[in-house]
DNA sequence: GTAATGTCTTTTATCGGGAAAAAACAATTT
DNA sequence: AAATTGTTTTTTCCCGATAAAAGACATTAC
């Protein structure tokens, strides 16, 4: 059993949903393009629909031949790529207490407990250390950090100064830059969530990261928009153990964001500059108190 | 074939300078501390020196009997880590021409090339990859992004802002910390190159690291201080290909350093910004001048 | 009784192999 | 002739295995 075939059944469920909206589908590269696979895959996935009964299949015809119903969708779990599955399970662990910093991570234990291969663990962990949790001893362990709040701390240090230089250079983009439109998409977006907040308050935290995202491709720089990366990483687990008071947390980041894009359409640096500030130092605050002093992270 | 011993073979050369100056050799931890191995790897060591009749080794008693001769030593280049040999033959392709931006990696074949295994190969590259230089496709090759202009700028816009920042925070630091010692002593190496200029101005570059890493250890901020490997790494190389005028710029960069410290010491935040300020720029310029515009960079 | 040595166990570093997925090439179809 | 399908080759991803190196435990020496 050397590699899953993840990528084919992730293909496969998104190509079943498209089967919903037509009576045909496209070509082979251009099922391709839009599934994000090779051809040799989207094949695949064709023949099984055909075996089936989903399309008849013959050349350029791949008619629909009836709709997906849920037997024939793979299933969650299996769609997930290794990556993915180690680095849950390994936050998991993190989170879910007993990772005291200083602690020395034992690579073939931990590829045992999740059930795969040593080679995978040690990517995973290499890919990971960039994050600044784990630290690597020559020829030896891998050291746990720590999730403290001096880690908290150094990271949103380096958000400040990152997303201060990114407003600025944005809000200093020409008129006729296509960001512009996006940021208008955007604000509707953060309109329509307020208006239904009591509702789709979780869909906030994936709106958050394309907002920040935007701004930081302004500064045009690979470091910056690289490092935006580790906050993801850290906000979309942090949004997944600190669930207190979730709601009014994100209507009140909802409500910043519209100042900060307010802000930024008046191309005033000093205006950007202050709703910037306020936002991060929001977020700071909620980051924080997620992490009681002098002690590990927990889960909520 | 599944992992050299180079691992004891650079410990065993090391452990060979040790013996001129000694008598007889200590406790076998003590050993292990003195070459950072561990014990397993020592008494390897100590078994092939009683063999080649280097020591006679019995129980605690390692008594010398000879002075090490070149026949003693392994070769250099069997001393080498997996990591440092791939790390030098892909430094070696991109600075040799033929490496346009936008170029597909392929690990088969740079593993066939370097005669490893492709994990090693995917090892590597994963960690490589936090450099900027290569970008994954997932599932599929890795691209590389080029050692372009925009590279370096992107590189020095992010070292001057952390390096400001951490000189800053240098000068706050109290009185009796220990990094005034350790300035003091940069500041003494630095006064001493810069006299034996003419035929030492090779060691500049190893000097340069420490001086910068002590700085930015001042931040207390592991993404800074992590930053610098970036830089270290860019630069480490850029002094293998650009020897144009070394002397005459290791020599400016040595004065500048000087007046850096100066500034550090007088605590005085705007001097301290200023003479960083300007080294900085100059150490930019450098990279910069090395680098044709509109093309990839080319070994001298 | 502390610290060294001697011995045994575990972990890391690396390889080769094999299935999944991508990519390249050849043959059709419109 | 441009795009699509059919076929073959190459590459990526991942595992298990093995030697090197680290680490743990037992024994001995001072």
């Amino acid at each position: 059993m050397s590699k899953s075939n993840n990528v084919y059944k992730d293909a496969f469920n998104r190509c079943l949903r498209l089967l919903d909206e037509t009576k045909s589908l496209p070509s082979e590269p251009e099922l391709g393009t839009l599934l994000g696979v090779s051809r040799t895959t989207v094949r695949s996935i064709l023949a099984r629909m055909e075996e089936t009964g989903l399309i008849d299949w013959n050349k350029r015809n791949k008619t629909v031949l009836r709709a997906p119903r849920s037997e024939d969708f793979f299933p969650e779990e299996e769609t997930d790529s290794l990556a993915e599955i180690i680095e849950r399970s390994f936050m998991r662990r993190l989170l879910a207490g007993g990772a005291e910093a200083g602690m020395q991570i034992n690579e073939l234990e931990l590829a045992r407990e999740i059930g795969v291969g040593t080679t995978s663990v040690r990517e995973f962990l290499i890919r990971f250390s960039r994050f600044g949790l784990i630290e690597k001893r020559r020829n030896s362990h891998w050291v746990l950090k720590g999730f403290t709040r001096a880690f908290a701390l150094e990271l949103t240090e380096i958000r400040e100064i990152f997303e201060l230089r990114s407003a600025a250079a944005f809000a200093a983009l020409p008129e006729d830059s296509a960001v512009w439109a996006d940021l208008d998409r955007l604000e509707l977006e953060h309109r329509q969530l307020a208006s239904e907040i009591a509702t789709r308050f979780n869909e906030f935290s994936e709106l958050d990261e394309r907002f920040h995202r935007l701004i930081h491709r302004a500064s045009h720089n690979r470091f910056i928009v690289d490092f935006y990366d580790v906050i993801a990483m850290i906000f979309h687990y942090h949004y997944q153990w600190n669930k207190a008071e979730e709601r009014q947390r994100n209507e009140v980041a909802i409500q910043e964001h519209l100042a900060y894009i307010a802000a930024l359409k008046s191309r005033d640096p000093g205006k950007v500059d202050a709703a910037c500030r306020k936002h991060l130092k929001s977020a700071r605050q909620t980051l924080l108190t997620s992490i009681p002093e002098g002690r590990q992270m927990q889960p909520a």
